[in-house]
DNA sequence: TGTACATCAGTGAACGCGCGTTCACTGATGTAC
DNA sequence: TGTACATCAGTGAACGCGCGTTCACTGATGTAC
């Protein structure tokens, strides 16, 4: 009877158990049901069946809290992108072409982006709220199963176009700022732009034009 | 000295003289300087030399006041759209073929677009966010030069296209979307995303090279 | 041309809200003897 | 194996903040006579 208004947070080893985890999973379901905006301190803690001020025994601040979110909404889209992309490679024919290899992989990177954004628009604008500049150093525990970030992931995809001749090395310097424009594009217009409310089918509809578009012109 | 503090209201006519184009103005400074979130009420007044509750005269409510503010936004991004194409085609021989035409059009939305993006990424968040949907009428008073908004501008570029023969009218459906995303992409990519730190005149090259990938891409 | 009056734009004061953050504390736990 | 003690995760209470919004008001203006 030591819990009676929420069980959630199992409370197996000391005090609370792991209460940085239990407020990083509220601040996730913050994220995920009203964005950045909604990840806040007191209402993480209240999730988590706590008083405010506990949680600066694990967050220094609100802004790290957020941070720690951010990181793992980032994480959430790589493995979407990763399960995408396992999935377009197994159901290619078993001797592919390095070609239509390159092109499955873009497109899945691609497609993984766009639909994770509509499934998870609020984790998807967390993801990119205030983000890291990438200029900086390879981030380590991005928690995708490659350990790679969304960026790196569509890196290696258009790597592939390079190692199947479709690319040259000239032409794929600056490639993925190109890809990722118009994926990231499509996906804000349709999550929170004037195209939020294009039902489903007709948004992945436009998704596949608009990866036709960048495959027919990122040459 | 009835106005120590400041002299821009002018009270020119009655009382304050007109409240609420002052609060407007203010609040559109507030947009360009912190992005939607900064559309204040208290604040706008504050700027306006009044009391809070004044601004009820003149709006119902805080998110009326957001909402013009967005208006005027979205005007703003109109306009510096029509310069940019007036500049271009000013520029272009005075006997030109319809497809250098259409190019040098839609070139210039694009550009156009992501120019001011970087000039004013205040009020470009702003224009964007809880934006209207364009499936409803045509928006009147959208207060550019022809009337037009961002994205009927874009519409009558590609227009063009179908004109000089170089999109065929069944490819004219839906080009909007995919010429949008790629250039609104990359403007947010550049005003609060990953690429925020990209020198100007890198990001400009980027630019031009997405134009040409979705002239390329876009058939 | 002058006076009485109605209008209504802006005032003054106050409200409740949720937020982030600080302080001194307490009491269950792990450890040293 | 039992007892004393230090640790430190979470408590309780409180703070100041800026926000949106409501209320009864006042006094300069425009209008009717």
């Amino acid at each position: 009877m030591s819990d009676t208004k929420t069980d959630l947070p199992r409370r197996s080893t000391y005090r609370h158990g792991d209460l940085r985890a239990a407020l990083l999973q509220a601040g996730v379901e913050l994220a995920r049901e009203g964005g950045p905006q909604a990840v806040v301190l007191r209402e993480a803690t209240r999730r988590a069946g706590v008083v405010p001020n506990a949680a600066y025994r694990h967050f220094a601040s609100q802004q790290e809290l957020l941070q720690a979110v951010r990181s793992a909404s980032l994480a959430a889209l790589a493995r979407a992108i990763e399960t995408e992309m396992l999935q377009a490679l197994a159901s290619l024919p078993a001797r592919r072409p390095a070609a239509a290899l390159a092109r499955a992989s873009l497109r899945a990177v691609g497609t993984g982006y766009m639909e994770f954004a509509q499934d998870e628009p609020g984790l998807f604008r967390t993801a990119f709220s205030v983000p890291d500049l990438f200029k900086g150093a390879p981030v380590p525990e991005k928690g995708g199963d490659s350990g790679l970030n969304p960026f790196q992931l569509l890196g290696t995809a258009l790597d592939k176009f390079v190692v199947a001749g479709l690319l040259t090395p000239k032409q794929r310097i600056g490639a993925d700022y190109l890809a990722w424009s118009a994926v990231h594009g499509l996906a804000l217009l349709l999550i929170e732009g004037p195209l939020r409310e294009m039902p489903r089918q007709q948004a992945r509809m436009v998704g596949q034009r608009l990866l036709d578009m960048v495959e027919k012109g990122i040459y």
